[in-house]
DNA sequence: GCCCCGATGTTACATCTGTAATATTTATCT
DNA sequence: AGATAAATATTACAGATGTAACATCGGGGC
């Protein structure tokens, strides 16, 4: 566990050209989104190319520094709002709609996510999250305030063999944006043997960190179906385990931990071996958001819901209409 | 003075028509702003017309449906607003970057009073609000909360000889968006003669809304330079009194009635015939916005400040430079 | 019933935008 | 100083976007 500061955004930039290079930034951002500007005029105007601006408005745009509100609800997606609020007993569901094949789903619900996070974080807060696309994604959407008093930390252990994603980079950046401590849960999501994972429990940090998340007033997790795009089904530990994962009836994973229909962990050798809290702990949190959609996800988020192992969804249209059925 | 309802909005659509079409606007909204889709594959998804995606984009960006909220704040802007603020006592200032030749600054200006101008509408408070084209731009910029407790009343009369912008038209869609009463001071802003004033005055609803009008809460005006650009140097009255009111040593107007560059209203006969109240009884206001921006402005706006007749100044940089120097 | 109006579709075109490949500058490290 | 990496400029181009002129359709008012 490691105290993060401030190391989020464009970071790596010196002394003068670091101001002015955001001053430009600023200005980009002004000039395009409020004054409606054409990135050529913009060009000329501040004495920069057009491809600059044309990267610099890319830029602003995904990494939360614009953002953009849309006031229409839709009104299907109200709907089932109030029909899964209902139909699985959860505090608050958000409901965005779905983009056809491109347009990438997870980044919308993330966002969305992000939104429904951000309104739940007051001083002093503790927030256990997990990993994974779609949560990476809510962390350019949450305001920089600074809730020193606050603290972050990692629900579930990493990916050793990172496919891009740092999986501890959700925490990371979530710290960073509240400008709280940061504790990690320093361990490979799957050990090698039942058996190391009590030894490693013992050690170190990771008892308290362990600690800390039983006691986290906010859990923020998404989770994985049995496809292999999922992030964690990539991993080789559990290409290993496919198929008997499939036989003993797992439909997904929340925490790393595989789940049946119903939500209740598999009976499976690789579930002995989970660096994470147990999705019964992650019931036990008081207050908790699942970000999850596409129709691909919707049996395990239905297990996950069947369990009531979260108090908060955030999910898209199609996965709504699979989980209504 | 008529109750106002609801009746802002893209309005005369009937019955089934007008849901199925909020319905495809609310769609387009998402897939093009959240979800950044081409607006080909909306149209193709909705099968609709690129062309009718492209027009309802460019109507959701400018009638508030989807609103964008810069979170980088320009350091040479933030100086300013600390700078006028302490030099004409206000108590609080926004400055917004002027926008080159195009994008036009009244809109951004505007935009930016809304805000402000948001953030102090409360249940049961009375808003006196003046008219102009900036403005108007600031009632694209409120959300639609309901205030049924609150009021709202144009502060001066109108223009007979509408050019294109219903004066009253700010007080309406500002008692919309709030769904609470609206009171208008029904008269042209200059009446034949100052007899004809205290006539008007005495008759009607004029008094109730004038004695409304002094207990407002807070008041919301812009004010006019002497340019044949300002909206109320085009009206044929004050065009025929240009010249003696330049004599007279007016730099501008606010509310109607012509000021010197100390704020003293000008000795002038057309200022005897203002229908509107004195900016004396503006200054009483408990609280109260001023939204007027671009450098050719900085005469009146200085005039209007020094004056002390507004406790808080939406403008813009160029104009905020001038204000500082 | 007929006409007019507004909303939408059709087509065509100029412009703006995103992206890649490549050169040049600038900062940083040894 | 020289080498290296990052940022920025240059050029080129396909695809997306905004706009205009005109056709078509459906409803409401006379």
């Amino acid at each position: 566990m490691r105290r993060v500061t401030r190391d989020i955004p464009q970071s790596p930039r010196s002394s003068a050209a670091g101001d002015d290079a955001d001053y430009i930034r600023a200005r980009i951002a002004w000039y395009y989104f409020a004054g409606g500007l054409t990135q050529q005029e913009i060009a000329s105007l501040l004495g920069i190319t057009r491809l600059r601006v044309n990267k610099t408005v890319g830029q602003l745009r995904s990494d939360g520094s614009v953002r953009i509100e849309i006031r229409l609800p839709l009104s299907d997606c109200v709907v089932m709002e109030e029909r899964l609020k209902e139909r699985y007993g959860l505090a608050e569901v958000r409901v965005v709609p779905s983009m056809g094949e491109n347009g990438d789903a997870q980044r919308v619900i993330g966002e969305a996510a992000g939104e429904m996070l951000e309104a739940r974080i007051r001083d002093g807060i503790g927030v256990a999250v997990g990993w994974g696309r779609t949560l990476s994604f809510a962390m350019t959407h949450l305001r920089a305030r600074d809730f020193s008093g606050a603290w972050v930390a990692s629900l579930m252990g990493g990916l050793t063999r990172g496919s891009g994603t740092n999986t501890f980079e959700v925490a990371t950046a979530l710290a960073g944006q509240l400008g709280s401590d940061c504790y990690y849960l320093a361990a490979p999501i799957y050990v090698p043997t039942a058996q190391s994972r009590d030894l490693l429990v013992s050690h170190h940090g990771l008892a308290e960190t362990l600690r800390r998340l039983r006691s986290a007033d906010l859990a923020f997790v998404s989770c994985g179906d049995m496809s292999p795009l999922s992030l964690l089904i990539q991993t080789q530990t559990v290409t290993e385990n496919i198929q008997t994962l499939r036989d003993a009836g797992a439909v997904g994973d929340l925490l790393g931990y595989f789940l049946d229909a119903e939500g209740r962990i598999v009976d499976h050798p690789l579930n002995e071996r989970v660096m994470a809290i147990s999705p019964r702990e992650l019931a036990a949190i008081p207050d908790s958001i699942l970000a999850s959609g596409g129709a691909y996800k919707a049996p395990v988020v239905r297990a996950v819901l069947r369990a009531g192992y979260v108090k908060r969804l955030v999910t898209d249209e199609a996965c709504a209409a699979e989980l209504l059925k």
